[in-house]
DNA sequence: TCAAAAGTGTTCTAGCTACACCCATGG
DNA sequence: CCATGGGTGTAGCTAGAACACTTTTGA
């Protein structure tokens, strides 16, 4: 029985989201597009392998979050033998344009070409994690550059939910929640003029859950 | 290399929040408590095998939510072998009282007995789960009765939160969402007297999300 | 002076908390 | 009639949504 990590790398690329997929040369699936990733080494636990396979077969090591989705164990999932994968989210930056292989490409999430096994399922997981704890969670950091406008952080979100995002409401909630800190500086406007933006950072660049509207929270959890 | 699944199955038992174990009876480990489950069958997912494990090993057939908890996978988790293990959170009903082997007793997860291998931590992690749960679904089904007070209720909440939760308040949330429905009967008062209590049942003994207040979420979601 | 883009002020509302008060029962 | 536990009414608070209005730039 053999274990793989699989990683469901997202990056809003164009105002889009997208996944890094590589197209299989071999049977089984031959010529369809699967998830990076790889069999479990005997040393390391599923975290480290999937960021070693990522480094190594993707040449990705700009990777802002990881996150376990879970585990695809249906026996049948790979046509032949056994073969259980744990299967990542994985977060690059949209400031980032990794080199990859030329097998390697990125496809947009909505449209994603003839896939392999049963990575479609997982990369719909992955998009779905993604939606859930952008609005929950300070999870924003891992697509934006270091500085950014609010309307550049707006677009970003559009992209990755889907729907729209109003920049004044998006940028009074972050802030209330000190997930955004103003840096000071400002942007130059675009040609058609306009008023130059304030750049903003997040004010920590790792998970934090700022939400905690969990309703029956413990009485007067005061800060 | 192995893949085994492993069950932190709670319950509330005398009003504290319980999980099952049994004590090994070999090394490594020996005399330590451990989870319930075993290896992944050839022919059955991960779900599928840590529910047939618990029918089987433990006995235990009235489990009435099972999910996911994520992998555990560190090299040396257990000594000797490469065994990677998926863990499941199961719940039973606080109604229930399933007959269980010699060496298997429930546990307070406030004050877990020696634990064998990583098995703490995936009690920790159950517990976290199910307090998160809690609030933002309907996960209750899964502790209480058919039909309840809802001071039962409460009590139910509080010991598995671990903080006072208000009864009043209680009520009007899960009413609110259409997670309580009232039966019409009532149960008879306690022996010091006392207003008897209505009686209520889950409306949906099915997990799902009844607090979608993820902020962020698409504009005027009407119902 | 005007258009474009950014940012602020203000109002509205849903949903939850807190707490007072009323109800139904046993002794 | 009173203690005990259950249930309801209601006021207040908080966070987010919506939208009008002001600010700062380029042409």
């Amino acid at each position: 029985m053999g274990h793989e990590v699989l990683a469901a790398v997202l990056q809003i690329r164009d105002d889009t989201l997208q996944v890094l997929l590589w197209q299989r040369a071999q049977q089984p699936d031959l010529d369809r597009w699967a998830l990076p990733g790889g069999r479990l080494g005997a040393t390391e636990d599923v975290q480290t392998s999937v960021l070693r396979q990522l480094a190594d077969k993707v040449d990705l090591r700009e990777v802002a979050h990881v996150e376990q989705l879970g585990v695809f164990s249906a026996p049948d999932r790979v046509p032949g033998i056994r073969l259980v994968a744990t299967a990542f989210l994985g977060l690059v930056r949209c400031d980032a344009d990794p080199t990859v292989p030329a097998d390697t490409r990125w496809h947009p999430v909505a449209e994603l070409p003839p896939t392999a096994f049963d990575h479609a399922a997982i990369v719909r997981d992955a998009r779905e994690r993604l939606r859930a704890k952008l609005s929950y969670t300070n999870l924003g950091f891992a697509l934006a550059p270091d500085e950014f406008t609010v309307s550049a952080l707006r677009d970003l979100y559009v992209s990755a939910l889907g729907h729209p995002v109003s920049a004044t409401n998006l940028q009074r909630v972050l802030a209330r929640r000190g997930v955004l800190v103003p840096t000071g500086r400002v942007a130059p406007p675009g040609p058609a003029g306009g008023r130059p933006a304030a750049l903003f950072r997040f004010a920590e660049r790792h998970l934090r859950v700022t939400d905690a509207s969990a309703v029956l929270r413990p009485p007067s959890a005061a800060e």
